[in-house]
DNA sequence: TTTGCCTGACACAAATCTGCCACAGATTCG
DNA sequence: CGAATCTGTGGCAGATTTGTGTCAGGCAAA
């Protein structure tokens, strides 16, 4: 079998534990790999040197994962997986919103990892549909939330949210005509390691309802 | 809640207290719980009775549980989540590259577990195909229930009914054409840890029967 | 430190739901 | 023909769920 190097990947992630694996694995795996250990790094090496796909992690020193991607989207569409830490479920979604193609959660398998690297790949090479990456997520009632701004407006007219009214809002509407039980909610805008009493929800929800309440009230 | 999906969960620990915990919790759950002991047993069980998912404690006898991991990995994909006690940080290193897809640190907090458990299948089995096909599930007379949105239409005129209205009627059009006792049908709608008259059943399909009554009587 | 949000816990009331009982037909079986 | 059993249904009291007001602890800024 003849192995050709189609694809060069780019691996930013400060963690060299996660890199030398990452790199280990990929290059035995046929692909062409550069490593980038911090954010200003992985924006150089993108630049320099254009790579078919790149594997970003959030947390990284300089610029954050979540800024590089942004800056990358400026100029490229080149796919990008986010790898996240546990517990940093909001960041995921937002990552997914800003134009990230897929994520994994760290500690992550490097199979499933493989697999979703193929995936999306194939899935960009084949039919390149390019999405304006678009933040904006709308509800009923003229509601409209900014996932990057992280603001929220009813027919115009701009809302004040706390960051838990936020998160919840927003897997409310990204979950919109689905039942939602409170343990899920919790999961998904609280975090796994929340606890407490699961109607913190209803707490959360009556607040949110009294703000949106006062928009709609006029 | 909604039980369609009876997931297999081979338990592996050599702790009677942690398993017996696990399998009352899951089973409460509605997972169908298998337990091994030690590391040879659960290779076995995983070959024999192919779970949907295993809690792998790393500390077993005979077989240790990175091994029984990387073992499993050379012919399955199936989800693995691994149970540390606290103080093997290396092994989140280790994990990673083994391929477990979570992990949690003893003493674990049952909620949370179950919590990863549903996240950890809901991923796995979305990953498996890119859309669900459809969350609709149709009956005679232009019945129909949407399970996500726990919605039900007769020829499309919406019918408001309880939580365990609905349950009741999923289980009874999953089982379309087949006969049911009122103990099974406690067993799917209500929880194995029902108490009390099975004739609760009848009461609850008098009250179905009269709500689905009310739109065929127009 | 004080001050000003956030946020979860708690309590209570209102609304809704649900299990149980009782009774009436229906059916089965001897 | 009874007697026994089973099913459908109305009624109802107790259980459960939900919405909301209140409050104290936490936390960060001043």
């Amino acid at each position: 079998m003849l192995w050709l190097m189609t694809h060069r990947i780019l691996v930013v992630d400060d963690e060299p534990a996660v890199t030398d694996l990452l790199a280990y694995n990929l290059r035995k795996a046929h692909y062409e790999v550069i490593v980038a250990d911090d954010g200003q790094e992985a924006l150089r090496l993108a630049r320099e040197a254009p790579p078919d796909l790149i594997l970003l992690d959030l947390m990284i020193p300089k610029v954050d994962g979540l800024d590089v991607c942004r800056e990358l989207r400026k100029t490229s569409s080149v796919p990008i997986i986010m790898i996240t830490a546990r517990g940093e479920e909001i960041d995921r979604v937002v990552g997914l919103e800003l134009g990230a193609d897929d994520y994994v959660i760290k500690p992550f398998s490097v199979r499933e990892l493989m697999a979703r690297i193929k995936a999306v790949l194939r899935r960009t090479q084949s039919a390149d549909k390019d999405r304006p990456p678009s933040t904006l997520l709308s509800g009923r009632g003229g509601l409209e939330i900014d996932i990057e701004a992280h603001t929220v407006s009813v027919e115009a007219v701009p809302l004040n949210l706390t960051r838990l009214e936020f998160d919840l809002l927003f897997h409310l509407l990204s979950n919109a005509g689905r039942v939602l039980t409170r343990e899920r909610l919790l999961e998904q805008a609280w975090g796994y390691d929340f606890v407490g009493d699961t109607r913190a929800v209803d707490s959360a929800i009556k607040r949110l309802r009294a703000k949106l309440r006062t928009v709609n009230a006029e």
